[in-house]
DNA sequence: ATAAAAAAGTGTTATAAAGTGCGTTAAAAG
DNA sequence: CTTTTAACGCACTTTATAACACTTTTTTAT
């Protein structure tokens, strides 16, 4: 499992390496590859573990693509994901996509959030995050649809 | 059981000992690793014994993050978790990090309220935790929101 | 279609900052 | 007075990052 906050920094060709604390972690896991993608709700990034995303991406791609909600996170999810070789014994370093770092607004800064969530990560602009953390308790825009009951038991 | 108030320092690197009296208690319970992250009520600190975290943690994970107030609970709580390894034998010395000490307002002081509450301990600042303890307001936000039933089970 | 140029991606090294371990001093408790 | 505990200081280790060189891929022009 693997928790916490971290503003780490892009280089110049926009790779970022994992902080050493969560090596223990891949190397146990035994994890060789890195997803990343979009976050179906705000502008941020998910880096699944490949295993994880190995379960992620078979359940949600089996489910019934004529619902629109299903469609959506579907293309999102599944449309939008990178898999990247990794090494956990080495330098864990990984590329973020122009693509993804437009989706994330991280664009021109060098700086990125990665919020460890347990089994995934999740990566910020720096002022969306810190604008999120301290805009009201828990002033956030409401899920105005019904999920449908095939995704209510998977956690994205 | 762990339960009492104590003032204590930080060192230069913002490292803290537990008071010895607590000595036993860790070594009984076996405890290899201590887990600090933020209070999501109030600007303080909640500290876990591992496996009190691992509880915790895990069930919190597994919910719908697609509802906002899980979400926002999980980037309280997980998102901001440091994992301490911990030598119950030993010194029985923890880091704070950075963004711990901003969120609790401990910043320049070299002094925390470190407070006993059975199965964990908070940490605050102490003129924080003098105002709160005569009943003066925090300026905090309050979770004047209806939980979600999913975690209506659960204490942080 | 091919070659040249540019861009994108990969890997290595050096250095400053952050984190860790441990001995010593000062303070408190018995 | 003796023993235990907390605080401090210092040396060592690890980690993060920027700079640089090299390779591969893509684009452009002929």
């Amino acid at each position: 499992m693997m928790f916490g906050f971290n503003n780490i920094s892009l280089d110049k060709k926009s790779r970022f390496s994992f902080p050493a604390k969560y090596r223990d972690a891949f190397v146990n896991s035994n994890e060789n590859q890195i997803v990343i993608t979009k976050d179906p709700q705000y502008p941020a990034l998910k880096v699944y573990l490949g295993s994880e995303w190995d379960q992620i991406s078979t359940k949600l791609s089996s489910l019934q693509g004529l619902d629109p909600i299903v469609r959506n996170l579907q293309w999102t999810i599944l449309g939008n994901a990178s898999v990247c070789d990794f090494e956990p014994t080495g330098r864990m370093q990984v590329l973020i996509s122009a693509d993804l770092k437009k989706y994330a607004q991280i664009e021109e800064a060098n700086r990125i959030c990665l919020i460890g969530m347990g089994n995934k990560f999740e990566i910020w602009n720096q002022e969306n995050w810190e604008q999120r953390q301290t805009g009201g308790s828990l002033a956030t825009e409401i899920l105005d649809i019904v999920l449908p009951e095939s995704i209510k038991d998977m956690s994205f």
